[in-house]
DNA sequence: ATGGTCGGGGTCCGA
């Protein structure tokens, strides 16, 4: 089964982009981030198209996530657990079943954080605390689990080409780097890092100042898999080529494959 | 030394 995460940064903007990608890459299953669109501007009928089931949790100009999936989309759960008074699309939940096995998979888009020294910084951690209590429950549920999505986090200086450019950043400090390793330490395994040797491996270049040419990127797209979806981690990779075409998202697509057979 | 680019929705905010 092949699981993909992708931040298209407006699902209307890179429509075409994401349909021959689908077509190309014939992947079981796609979150993406950033849709910026509410539910009824997303273009179903498009992906549906391609051969796509639907999930999607959107939202006016900002944030939205999805899940596409060529299989059925069952038990879908919209908005992350812990917060009633969060009105921010960012996490959505399905379980993708197949006669070769199930998976549950959560598109996550987590909050940025910036400026540190603002609530938004406050917000993305109180956000992690709640993915990290939802992440210890699907634990419990002893099945292949697939958290991907945009997660805002720089996990090492190895996935930044100039860490030293980070450090004020939010997306590099102790507390935000501190929980996304409290979520490996519960029993979460980040795929790219499990499945390849390349350290060199970004999935995000800036739109300013050249950032994709002089390759000054950051690795911030994760699939992060239960104990069950790790034993069955075929292959990873990041689609570069993505990043360098014109009017492009500025994340590419990170992909894992898992031996989870489709019949 | 400065500012550099996108997208959405409207003439600024979020990234």
């Amino acid at each position: 089964m092949r699981i993909a995460t992708w931040n298209v940064n407006s699902i209307r903007q890179r429509l075409d982009y994401t349909v021959g990608w689908l077509r190309a890459n014939q992947p079981d299953v796609v979150c993406l981030q950033e849709l910026k669109c509410t539910d009824d501007a997303f273009p179903r009928l498009e992906i549906e198209g391609a051969g796509y089931n639907v999930a999607v949790h959107g939202q006016k100009g900002f944030n939205g996530v999805a899940i596409l999936s060529r299989h059925p989309l069952e038990d879908v759960m919209t908005g992350l657990p812990g917060d009633d008074a969060d009105e921010q699309s960012r996490y959505l939940e399905a379980t993708i079943s197949t006669d070769g096995g199930s998976v549950r998979i959560a598109s996550i888009y987590l909050p940025n954080g910036n400026p540190i020294a603002s609530p938004k910084f406050d917000y993305k951690l109180a956000w992690m605390d709640r993915l990290t209590a939802r992440a210890r429950m699907l634990l419990e549920l002893e099945v292949p689990v697939v958290l991907a999505g945009d997660y805002n986090i720089i996990p090492m200086p190895i996935d930044a080409r100039f860490p030293e450019n980070w450090l004020a950043d939010a997306l590099f400090q102790p507390e935000s780097r501190g929980r996304f390793r409290a979520l490996a330490a519960l029993g979460y395994t980040d795929a790219l890092r499990a499945c390849s040797d390349d350290e060199k491996i970004y999935s995000f270049w800036d739109y300013q100042a050249g950032a994709f040419q002089k390759n000054n990127g950051i690795r911030i797209d994760h699939l992060m898999l239960s104990p069950q979806a790790a034993d069955r981690l075929k292959a990873t990779w990041i689609d570069r080529d993505e990043r360098a075409r014109d009017k492009p998202s500025d994340h590419v697509p990170v992909v894992v494959e898992l031996e989870i057979p489709i019949r």
